[in-house]
Formats: structure tokens, sequence, C-alpha cells
DNA sequence: TTTTAATCGAGACGGTACGTCTCGTCTTAAA
DNA sequence: TTTAAGACGAGACGTACCGTCTCGATTAAAA
């Protein structure tokens, strides 16, 4: 017997009649205005006029800035997932690169920037950031460095989550605390450096 | 050979005529008010309440809140340093302990953390930081490890750019980050695997 | 003679299919909230919740909250009234005597006060005050007052506009200014003095 | 020997430094949003705007826009006041002209009307309006009838507060209710009814 | 010792943005 | 079509701080 397809009615939820034209508009107009004016001048007040919104219904989907920008960051983080390669070297040099594109050029990595730095003032968003962004990211490189030493492609007594920490933090000092670029070759040599020579590249 | 006896006359500075007491409860205030409510609940009109101190007093002296932060910063960031050891891998050792512990425990961490967050917000601060703290910290690692290279104790071949920063990213990484402990034999090896091992230790 | 029993069928009116129930909570809900919260409490969203009812429901078929309370003054203005007596004089003063307790105690005599007030604050809201109400009050005292000059009851001479303002006055100026209550004796002088003694009473 | 006439210093007052540029400003503001937009169209922010003021400084030193126009009124209300005259029946007579003007033409008189319209919507505002405006008004008019009674130029039975309500109670009632202007003629005849003939006038 | 000038606590000022409230309109789904 | 529900653009509310300013009182150098 098929079930009646009304539309909502799934597990009580409510309806969520929101309009998607106003939440794209907010996510871009924060977006911009970060670009432009720095994180500072990112406002509500500024986000509503510019997205030609009312504040109210930026407070009734976000409980402050900090969720607007949490928000573009998730519709752009994709860009940092990275399909299956030849080898977990090479997929794990690949998310670097990106992640160093992310942070160096994207305007979406003014966001994560803007974000890691409120994080330090707020431990609410710390928490919030962790959940949502880094947990995830995480995961992933955890998974691809446990199956690179299945495969034998990497040591077998590589500490992962160490390993972890040694390839993001560098990448992480430079763009929060030295302000430098990382050129590829430095990359490169960052890989090789902790994961190992070897001849499969 | 007489000694200018007059307060501080030196190359037509005028007299500071400051109070240093004012000076003192500014600072202390500042630090109290960001452990207890955070960097948005350190305002200057909390911290001239505070202080029991106008503030006009304040805006005299430090252009902004940051200015006072640094200021505090710069005064509790002799901890950092270090003392000459019998080998520099110990002195390295030494000061990352310091720094771990500075992140992890100090009040004065707490202000450092701060900085870099707003340093993400705001590049003129950023500039600053590195002015005033980054870029002598740096200074000193930097000699410290080719004075470890001339002595025969670490390798000739090692990048002491790509060193430091393989050094102080995890540490940071995990301060700014996944803001968890860095346990001091994680730390050990982290040094261990950098500077390469030795029989010196 | 059965007589149309369709709800209010006059004149060429279209069918009003309106919900008599919710026209009533929404009167009610609106009386409630002026005497417990005072007219500055009593908005669009608060009868419809109170009500249980859509704002929009409201807006449909009252344009603002003036009118609702308009309607409601309506209902209950009927208890001014009176029916004919044995003199003028004694119609008039038990008329007068009807207002002095409307203004005190029936809460309707609120809405009524909070009207006029309104009506101070708003122009349209004054001339649909006169309309509706005094308008209407003001030609049944004009009517029996000239049916008292012609029974001989009052002076031929008596200039009936300034007698209704001679009644009437000093009972709104004590309801709206002095906030005090007109005693009996007082109202039955002034009632005397207006229009005269006379054997009849 | 006179004492040294310093300025402050008396009784421990505060210096009260407060900008009179600035209050009258406010005033003026006030004043015309009233007369341009009616009651509703005067806000804090408007008032703030128009002024060229912060709005912290109208709620530093006002405590809601009824205050602003009870000052307004309070200023304004001095032409209300009647030098003596030779009867105390012309003064009374000149009184209620003044009154009527006021009421009529006077924008400041448009103060008044709304403050007794806010007075129907709220307590305090009552309140407050009686002890700032009207007691000191019928003080003022209570002594001068008890003079007349004095002096013989009015009746011995004359009740002094019924007698004040007839004066007012018809002046009101047309600039509160029924909206109309009201003639010199009628003015006087007012008087005369209330007070009695007199061959003085 | 007197004068002069900078600093001090205090706090008013013109502003900006906050987060909340209510308005009156519009949209959706159910009855 | 009307209803209840409630999202929406708009804009005022009263608050918190901003950075600037003026005010007398205090203090320490220079005259």
């Amino acid at each position: 017997m098929a079930t009646p397809d009304k539309p909502r009615m799934q597990a009580g939820r409510a309806p969520e009649r929101r309009n998607e034209q106003a939440r794209l508009a907010v996510l871009h107009a924060a977006d911009d205005l970060l670009a432009e004016l720095g994180y500072d001048g990112v406002t509500i007040e500024g986000i509503a006029a510019r997205a030609g919104v009312a504040k109210q219904t930026i407070y009734r989907w976000w409980p402050s800035k900090v969720d607007v920008l949490m928000d573009t960051l998730r519709e752009d983080a994709e860009r940092l997932n990275v399909t299956p390669q030849k080898s977990v070297r090479q997929e794990i040099r690949l998310r670097l690169r990106r992640l160093v594109e992310f942070l160096g050029k994207d305007p979406a990595g003014l966001v994560l920037l803007a974000l890691i730095g409120q994080a330090q003032h707020d431990a609410p968003t710390a928490a919030r950031l962790t959940e949502d962004f880094f947990a995830g990211q995480r995961e992933q490189d955890r998974e691809r460095l446990r199956r690179g030493i299945d495969r034998g492609e990497l040591a077998a007594e590589l500490r992962v989550e160490e390993a972890i920490d040694a390839l993001y933090g560098p990448i992480y000092f430079r763009a929060l605390v030295t302000h430098e670029r990382m050129p590829r070759s430095y990359l490169d040599r960052l890989v090789e450096s902790v994961l190992g020579t070897s001849g499969l590249g």
C-alpha cells in the first residue's frame, strides 16, 4: 500500500516555509562585505541592507553573524574535497594544494580565516567550527592515512594524528601567523618529510 | 662624567608626566576582563571603569584596545625567553615547552591567542603583532638553529625557515584550531622528527 | 411571517460569509487587552493570539485596531440609550447618570476614553468617532431638548447647543482631564443649573 | 563683606554640564514633528535626526517622548498666565480667551491636546500631566475665584470647584470631543452664565 | 613661591550597531 | 474562499560602546 505522498509531513517536521532567495542573498551579502570591509565591516544591519532583506529575517534563521558565515563556509568547503587518486600520497598532496589555494586566493578562504579568528574570542564559535568543519575534514584525512597504511603505501609506524598535525600545522601557521604564501615546492617537501619518500610519488 | 639627573630628558622628548599607577591599572584591568568576559568583553569603557581611570586617559596613551593588549603581551612575553643550555636541541625543547605552557595555562597566553584572532580580522593588527612579537621571536629561533648548525649539532642541510614552521606549526595548530593540549612526549617526538635524532638529546 | 434567517442580508450587501465566532472573539480579546494592558498593549498580534485567530483575519475585516475598538464601542453604547421618562429633565438626568457610570465603571467606557485619546493623535480617528458615535448621541440630546422646549418643560430661550456643551463639558472634563469621579449630587446640581429649576423635577 | 561668589559649589549640586543648545534643538524638533506628522510621527529617532542630536542624548535627559513634550508644554504654558486686571471677572475672561486661542491656534496647544490624548492611554502620563500642568493652572483659578468672592465681585454661594469645571468643561469638551471652535461671544455667555451677570462686566 | 601646562577622573556629546518588537503584506496548506 | 500559521520588508525601540570633547582638580616642572 503506497504511502500518501503528500509533501512535507515527514516525521513531525515543520513545513519550513523558508524563502530560498532571501537565504542566498544573505549569504552572498555577508561574503561580499567580508571581502570588501573586513570582519568588523560585516554587520547584521549591513547584510540586511545589501541583501534587501529585513534584519528580522536574518535573526529568524541565524542567531548571529558567525552563523551566517558558518553557512557560507559550509557551502564553499566542498571545493576542498578530493576524488580518489592513484596513490594516497597523491591524494594528500592534492588536498593540501587545494587548501593552500583556498586559504590564499578564494574569498571563501577569508571566511574560514575570519571564523578561526573569531573562535579565539568566543568559545562557542570554536566549538561550532570544530563540529561543523574541522571534525569532518580531519575524519577524511584520518581515513585516508589509514588507507595508505593498509595498502602499504605508508609506513606502518606512522602516527596518524601527529602526521595530520605535522601536515596541516605549518600550512595554518603560515596562513594565520606569518601570513606568508606557501610555495608548491615547499608543500611537496612538507608532504615528503612527513609521509616519507617513496618511489611511488 | 655627570649623568643627566633629570628624569628622562633624552633627545627633545617631552617630559612624559605619565601616571605609572594608571598605566598598570589599565593593563591589569584589560587582562582581567579578557580572562573573565572574553575578547568582546574587553571594552575601553569597561577597562576604564574597572581600572578607575577616565576613558580619555586610555585614549591618550593607547590608540585602541588592541594596543593595550599588545602592551600586556610585551610585558609577559619575557617568560618565553630561554637562557643558554648545554645543547641547542635542549634550548629549543625548553623554549617550545615554555610556549606550550604559555598558550595552555598562562593568562598571558590568552592575550596572545586573542591578538592572533584579532589579526585575522584586521590587517594592521596582523602587522603590529608580527613586528612587535613574532619577528623578534622568530629571529631568536633562527639564530639558535644557525648556531646549532655551526656547532655541528644540527644537520647542515636543515632548512632553517621550514624547520621553524615545522616546529611551531603543530603547536599553534593545536592551540588555534583543534584546541587540544600538546603532551610533553608528543612535543619531544616533534623536536626529534624535525631536528633529527641525536645521541646528545 | 418568517424573518429571513440568513445572517444579515440587508440591502444588496454581499453575502458576508463571515465567521461570527471569530468576530466576537476578536472584539472580546481587544476589550480584554485594553482593560489589562492599556491602549498600547492592544496590538493586532496580541488580539490575534488571544482570540485564536490569524492576523490576516483581523486585517481582512478591520483596517486597524481603532476600528476594532470602534466596533466594540458600537456594541456597548446602547447602554447609554434612555427610554422615554415622565419629563425631559428626568430623561436627561438619567442619560447623564448612565454616561457617568459608563465612563467610570464600565469596561466599555474605557474603550470610549481610549478612542477619544487616540482621536487627539489622529484626525481620521477623530472624524470616525464623531460620525459613528458622537453625532448620533448629540442628535438624540438635541431632539430631547427641543422636545422639552416644545412641551414647555424647558425655557424657550434655552440655547440647545450651548446647553448640551454645558451638560457634557464638565462630565468629559472630569473624565478626561481631572480624572475625578462626579458624584450624583454634583450631577443633579449641574442639570439644574443648566436647565433651570422646575417644580416638575 | 560679601562671600566670594564663585559659581558652582552651592550645596553639593552636580555641575549639570548640560548642553543647552541640544536641549532646545530637541524641544523644537519634537514640536515640529508633532505639527507636521502628528503624535505617532514623533519618534525618538525622528527627533534625534531632526535635532542633529544622538538618541542617547535624548534618553539621557528624558525618559520618553512624553517627557520631551511635557517640557515643551512647560515652556509654552506661560502664555496662559494673566496679569491682574480691574476685575476678577475680567481676569477670568481673559484667561479663558488665552486658553481658547492656545488650544485653537498655537502649536503648543497641539502639544497639550496630544498629551491629554496620551493620558487616556497611559496612567503615569495622566498623573504627570496633572502634577506638572493642571494642578498649577487650577490652583491659580481657585485662588482667583476666592479672591472674587472675598472682594464681593462674585456671589458668596459660588461653588468654586464646580464653577471651574463649568468654565473649563465646555472649552475642553469642544477642543477634545467636538473639535469645534468656541467663538468669543459664546465664551462671554459662558462666563456670564457661570459667574452671574454683573454691572461691572 | 608662583606660574604654567600637562595629566587626571568624570562624563556629555554625535554616532553606529545591537537584538527585539510590532507593523501591515504576502504565501502556503487545510478545511 | 476562508481560515490559521507564519515568513517577509520595514522601521522604531532602548542599550552598549565608540572616539571626541570639555570641565575643574591635581601635580610637577619652570620661572
